[in-house]
DNA sequence: TTATTATTAGAGTCATTACTCTAAAGGTCA
DNA sequence: TGACCTTTAGAGTAATGACTCTAATAATAA
C-alpha cells in the first residue's frame, strides 16, 4: 500500500480508538515507523489528514443513503439503511465524537459538512416519505420532517452516547450488539407511526436483530 | 466574590464559548487578571475546575428532574421539565460537547457521571410513566423506556447538533429560539403516544413556544 | 504589636506538538 | 552512466500549556 494510504488508514484507526485529540502527527508517524518529515511530505498538516478521511466518510454515507427511483421502499430497505449507516458511523466514529472542534478549526470542512448534513437530512426525509408512499406509515409532513431530524441526531450521537455512558472493557466485541441497540432505538421511535398491519412484521424483524439496550445490564429497568 | 468562585464562573463561561480544549489555565488566569500561581492555589489542576463545575451542573439537573410524589403529572409539568433541562444544558453546554474526552481523563468523574446518567434516565422514565398514569399517554413499558432513552440522547446532543450544523453568527441572540426548537423536537417524538383528546391542547402549547426548526432557513423543506 | 496563616504575583520549568529543513536514498529514463 | 524527480530520514525549532516554586503581601489572631 502507498505511504499516503497507510497514513490515512493508521490515522483513522488511532483517531477512532484514542480520539483525535490524543493522537499527534508524531504518534501516527511512529506507529507506521516512518519519519515526521515523511508524513508531512504527503500531507500539508493534520487538518488535511482529517479532511481526507472525512471525504471518504462522506462518499460512503452518500452511497448508503441513496433512494431508489425505480421502485418503492419496503421494511427491509429501512433496516439496510440503518445497518449501513450505523456501520459507517462506527468505522468513522471519531468524526462525530470530535465534530465540533474539527469544524471549528477548518472553515472549509465546516462548509462542506453543512452541505452534507442538509443532503443527508433530505435523504432521510425522502426515505420516510417513501415509506409512507408505500403505505407503511401514518403521518403528516411535519411529523416526518421532525422524525427525520430526530433520527439524524440519534444516529450521529449514538456512539458518543455509548462511549460516555457505558463502561466497556473490550470495545470490539461489544460493538455489534451496541450497533443493533442503536437500530432498535430508531425503530422504537418510528413504531407509533407504523400502520397497524406492519407492526407485527417489524416487531419480528427487530426481534431477530437480537438485543435491545434494555437487556444490557447497565440500564435501569 | 471569592477568587475561587470567580475562577469557576470565568472557566464555565470560557469553556462554553470556546470549548474546554481551547481554554488553558493561563487563559483563565489572564481573563481574571490573576496569576497562574493564584489559580493553582485554589485548584489542584484543570480537571478539578471541571469536576467542580460538573458538581454544580449535576445538582441543578437533579433538582429539575424531581418527580412530585403528592400529585399526578400534567402537560405543563412536561413543558417545565424540558425548559429547565434545556436551560441547564445551555448553561453548561461545554460539558456535553467535550464529554467523552473529559470522562476519559478523569476516572472519578466518569464513575460519577455514569451513576448520574442512570438516575436521570430513571427520572425520565418515571416522568413518562407518570404521564401515562395521568391518562395522557398510550404506550406500553418498552415503548416508554425506549422513549426515555431517546429523549435523553436527543436532549444531551441538542446543542452539539446545533453548533455543528447551524452556522450562527451571534450565539446569544439565537439561543432562545434554538432551545425552543429542541423542545419542539422532543414533543414531536412524544406526540404519537399522546391520547387523542390531548393532541389539541399540546399542539396549542407547542405553537405558543414559537418556532420549530422547520421555519429556520437552514433546513430543507 | 507580632506571630501565623491565607492569598497572591510572576518568573520559570519541563514536556509536548505541529511542523520545517536539509540531505540522503531510491527510482526512472535517456 | 548520469540527470532528474520522488520519497524518506531525522534532527531541529518555536510555540504552547499545565503546572511549580519562591517570595511578597494581606488578613487574622493572640
Amino acid at each position: 500500500m502507498k505511504t499516503r494510504d497507510r497514513i490515512i488508514q493508521a490515522s483513522l484507526e488511532m483517531f477512532n480508538e484514542q480520539g483525535e485529540r490524543n493522537v499527534t502527527t508524531n504518534h501516527i508517524a511512529a506507529a507506521l515507523s516512518i519519519s515526521p518529515g515523511n508524513l508531512y511530505y504527503h500531507f500539508k498538516n493534520k487538518q488535511q489528514i482529517i479532511y481526507d478521511i472525512y471525504l471518504i466518510y462522506e462518499k460512503k454515507v452518500d452511497v448508503n443513503l441513496q433512494v431508489p427511483t425505480d421502485r418503492g421502499l419496503n421494511i427491509n430497505d429501512k433496516l439496510t439503511y440503518l445497518q449501513s449507516i450505523f456501520q459507517g458511523l462506527w468505522d468513522f466514529r471519531f468524526l462525530h465524537r470530535d465534530l465540533q472542534h474539527l469544524l471549528q478549526n477548518d472553515e472549509e470542512l465546516h462548509k462542506r459538512y453543512n452541505i452534507f448534513f442538509k443532503r443527508c437530512l433530505k435523504s432521510t426525509q425522502d426515505i420516510y416519505f417513501g415509506l409512507r408512499e408505500s403505505g407503511m406509515l401514518n403521518a403528516n409532513d411535519a411529523d416526518l420532517r421532525a422524525l427525520a431530524l430526530n433520527t439524524w441526531i440519534l444516529v450521529t450521537s449514538w456512539f458518543g452516547f455509548i462511549h460516555s455512558n457505558l463502561l466497556i472493557e473490550n470495545e470490539q466485541e461489544e460493538s455489534r450488539e451496541l450497533l443493533n441497540a442503536g437500530i432498535y432505538q430508531i425503530f422504537a421511535m418510528e413504531r407509533p407511526f407504523l400502520k397497524e398491519e406492519f407492526r407485527e412484521p417489524v416487531a419480528k424483524l427487530v426481534e431477530q436483530l437480537g438485543l435491545s439496550l434494555d437487556q444490557l445490564s447497565v440500564l435501569p429497568s
